[in-house]
DNA sequence: ATTATTAATGCAACTAAGTTGCAAATATAA
DNA sequence: TTATATTTGCAACTTAGTTGCATTAATAAT
């Protein structure tokens, strides 16, 4: 079940996204807001916004979660998979707007495909 | 620094990947020897193996991590960059012998993928 | 506008994965 | 057989994430 009211908790956290380009760590939302917010509280609140199709969550490089904006996705079509990647020298996550061709795997049903890129972003190729 | 001396650990461990085919989660080769070694040994002597190439590591599911066997790889060359593919059902991983091209991105240094695949494997799907 | 209802929040306590420092044990070299 | 240095176990710790419950605050009903 996602998001019913209006509270100030999911302003607060959907603002840290409108703000910023790119994907957010919960690690760090969790140091961003937690003057403001409870932590089960940013959990929760970004759970609920995965499932109503406004966030999407990915692993990063130690396992730590990831959210950012999904873009035409909703509660029971999150359509834009997209690789994710992450920079190895500053830490910075983005979507990819790159087309992956997985083969089909005889045996086997693909339901979903996490691809993470890790490499040096532009900033920090020089 | 990878492995030095042939222990009772590195023995037992190693054991683990040789009677089993495809990939072992830490969390259940922590269960599996928890009576034998200790969860720190666990983790130095995997993280050892790694080292030398003898094993290879990647994020399952939960951001947990797991362990299979290496084909080719050595220590400052780890090439069997493979896709790997996680049961949603019964929750095995194996490495899939598959190639999967990632494009190059503008102003982007690739150093590596990891790619995770989620369905259903061949003795769930029925 | 006021009250009633129920979702959302904060808090504290918890779980589980993974790490670290140090003393004791055990491979290997001398 | 002894010396040395790696490896191990242990306990204590860190950090991500979860849960139950009482309180707070949106929203609906009056």
């Amino acid at each position: 079940m996602g998001i019913i009211r209006k509270t100030q908790s999911v302003a607060l956290l959907l603002d840290e996204f409108n703000t910023n380009s790119g994907a957010i760590s919960v690690t760090t939302l969790n140091k961003r807001l937690n003057s403001n917010l409870n932590k089960s509280t940013i959990y929760r609140v970004l759970d609920k916004l995965e499932d109503d199709g406004v966030l999407h969550s990915f692993l990063g490089d130690n396992g730590i979660k990831w959210y950012a904006k999904c873009e035409g996705c909703s509660h029971d079509n999150h359509k834009d998979i997209h690789p994710h990647f992450q920079c190895v020298v500053c830490g910075k996550v983005d979507c990819l707007n790159v087309d992956i061709v997985v083969p089909k795997i005889p045996n086997r049903e693909i339901n979903s495909t996490e691809i993470l890129i890790k490499g040096k972003c532009e900033t920090c190729l020089n």
